[in-house]
DNA sequence: ATAAAATTCAAATATTGATTTGAAAAAATG
DNA sequence: CATTTTTTCAAATCAATATTTGAATTTTAT
């Protein structure tokens, strides 16, 4: 079928992504788990770089797609919904452990070395949500401070994804063996409260 | 002098690590820095991972010594007083872009790849400071409940170290050009409400 | 001051991992 | 079916970087 092998990499590429971020990916590693030869990454993508950003728009798909970060909202829906909604969306991801939770681990093992050949790419795919986070928040703070809605941002940013984030010893003390989805969805909504009373003490004026 | 070399060898490592994490981080660069050979870091570490491992340890006792991370507070110091206390060392460090400022940086560049050679070393020297917290945490929350104390310690560590790991792009719109020494204490002071704010907000149960 | 030990150096080597190559196989096209 | 195009393959190459070497130099100890 055409194509097939081209879309088994990208799957196979968006795992070892996840599980080692970019630098420590290997090709040999990309291509085993695609059931192909060393040289098809480079005849089908050109280049390790170029096969990320395919993998990184897929996770971001696939991710959106089970859970969308905008849910069904409208546009006039108030700035706490769509705040709630996009948290809500950016937690169940980071407590999914399968493919839909693949695109929060590649950003979290990416992000934070800068200057890394692929660091476009990762600033373009997060900015479909980061655009949108960062008006719903100015809206919800009532302030147009470029300053104040950054650190809400950083706020925001650090509540929603620290579960893939947090050092591994952390986060195995956090899970019983195997939370149930009744479980994990009332996680979900502890951390909704946790995400909204940071974002109320946040003070009216950015401290001067 | 003797050791001079060796001393030169940490602290080029510590800057180097700090601005790449271990993977980034060029053997060629550092001894650059050092103002010493290729063969340096061999010769007096064995390796690059022995280097990283006495580059970490002094760049957590460079930070720790000044900001301490328990201040001067005594045992019987209140759990609040605790953490706030605490809080209050890692958020200046994380604003500190000088020698005190880089253990935040390394430990943030390196802590979010697990499997990296380097994982036992970071585990260890983090566990000084996450010990402390963690019984400070179970104290604060009136609790002996593991998946509490974790939840709230990844809370605390979020919200304490965004400003390193928060993406570039939002960094830089957080900061005016030259903050004064007295703009980031009441930043730090403000982030601590919200600290506080947060873990208040921790239910009594852990959600099940 | 001299011998031994420690350190530095430039060059060589080893290793890892990405990329390229050219032939073989498979698939598509007419 | 014959030919052209696409895809796969194992092996070769290339590039980056960590590590080793052995000679030269400097430092330390007697």
């Amino acid at each position: 079928m055409k194509h097939d092998a081209k879309e088994k990499l990208i799957q196979s590429a968006i795992e070892v992504f996840a599980e080692k971020g970019y630098r420590d990916a290997k090709i040999a590693n990309i291509v085993k788990g695609a059931g192909a030869n060393i040289a098809a990454v480079n005849y089908h993508f050109g280049s390790k770089d170029q096969l990320f950003v395919e993998a990184l728009r897929q996770a971001f798909a696939d991710a959106d797609e089970v859970y969308p970060s905008r849910g069904n909202l409208s546009e006039s829906a108030t700035a706490e919904e769509k705040i709630a909604t996009l948290a809500r969306a950016v937690l169940i991801r980071s407590f999914d452990e399968g493919k839909a939770g693949n695109y929060n681990r590649i950003i979290s093992r990416t992000m934070h070395v800068p200057g890394s050949p692929v660091e476009m790419i990762l600033r373009e795919v997060e900015g479909f949500e980061l655009k949108y986070l960062s008006s719903a928040l100015a809206e919800f703070l009532k302030t147009n401070s470029t300053q104040l809605v950054s650190w809400a941002m950083a706020i925001f940013l650090s509540l929603a994804t620290m579960i893939t984030k947090c050092p591994a010893g952390v986060r195995e003390r956090l899970f019983t063996k195997e939370p149930k989805q009744s479980q994990i969805n009332a996680m979900i909504e502890s951390q909704l409260e946790v995400i909204f009373a940071a974002l109320r003490s946040i003070p009216k004026e950015f401290p001067k």
